[in-house]
DNA sequence: TCAAGATATGAGCTTTTGCTCAGCTTTCCA
DNA sequence: TGGAAAGCTGAGCAAAAGCTCATATCTTGA
């Protein structure tokens, strides 16, 4: 498959050194072929980037799933465990677009939790703010909330690839979100800029 | 300047097109004076990431300097502001390297915190344990606050370059390292599986 | 069976790349 | 003032890139 070769190829030689000649050499196909089935270099590996987040986004679907009425808590496990399972789809080929891509026009955003997420979770926010802590911008938490945990992952990965199933990872995720999301044990507090004065 | 010239063509073309005739041309001087000056192309970006992120760790010590004495709540104000100033240091070419040279040999390393900021806040942990929430795994506690803050920070600037100047991404970013670190308002909560059951 | 359409091939073209080097210009000090 | 050392120049080379297209090979249905 001409797709699979192009991830080889990239691993091995990198974005800038991966040409349409190796790669074909690569799936057992002329280069003729290839270019049949891509109008260009760059349309092989949107293709690469897109089959691999849609395999993701399926990933993460099939464990979450966003209803406002949830509490916080089981919306929490539910998203991380999801955003866990979607990182284990591929690890390291996510790691390779991510490092050699993250130039190519959209791959970012592709490659990324994307404003849909945000949404949804700002949504969710605002329905549920009772049970959360006070939050001046829930737009600006939901960004927060969902850079940092992709982030952890995305380093988790970096570190090693089958880190995901460790299971103390899963609850420093949860933690982390937890910290920031719920309100603290009883009353709000932690919100002093000076930390005596009560 | 042969770097500026290399910042400005990495920009318009990404790393692949970005061929050392080009970037000789743009900084006034002829290609051969290039390689008198740096032995490959290679060369030339490392020199570029190097610099910047001196830039940025004279910037980011300026503000941050641990002591294994100082309360946590101080200690995350001056490290999260320290980290937002480091990042305000040319926070486009920051993004470009990112993007685009992520895929070079030790770019990914340089141009992120790395472990000696994960060891220093460790050995910080250990020391104030009693002052933090309870942690099994100091090490991984800190490289988990240490990769969120720091993508926090590379997608505001994502966002926008001028956001580290708001205050209310400093704030959310101290709140989202408090959270995680400090113990709850009064005793250890939040911890059970089960939400009833005090 | 076989012609016609669809698909695959890879030599090779054009362009671009990283890099060199013979010669030119500038600098510097006796 | 002159000549040696140092630095700069850019035409141009070999290698490699992206991509094309005349030709060859397969597939199909009557």
């Amino acid at each position: 498959m001409i797709l699979q070769a192009t991830a080889q190829v990239l691993a091995e030689h990198g974005y800038a050194k991966a040409s349409t000649n190796r790669i074909a050499k690569r799936a057992g196909v002329s280069v003729g072929s290839l270019y049949q089935y891509f109008p260009n270099k760059d349309a092989l590996f949107k293709a690469l980037i897109e089959r691999h987040v849609s395999a993701q986004n399926a990933a993460f679907s099939e464990l979450f799933s966003i209803s406002a009425g949830s509490p916080p808590e089981q919306l929490i496990r539910q998203a991380v465990r999801a955003l866990l399972a979607s990182h284990r789809v591929e690890p390291a080929l996510h790691l390779l677009l991510l490092s050699q891509l993250g130039g190519l026009d959209q791959a970012a955003s592709l490659l990324t939790l994307d404003t849909r997420a945000i949404l949804a979770l700002e949504a969710y926010f605002r329905v549920q703010s009772k049970a959360l802590r006070p939050m001046e911008n829930p737009r600006l938490v939901a960004e927060v909330i969902v850079f940092a945990a992709e982030a952890v992952v995305h380093r988790s990965l970096m570190a090693d690839l089958d880190s995901l199933a460790d299971p103390a990872v899963e609850r420093e995720l949860i933690r982390l979100v937890e910290g920031y999301l719920l309100p603290g044990t009883d009353g709000p507090a932690r919100r002093e800029e000076n930390p005596e004065t009560p």
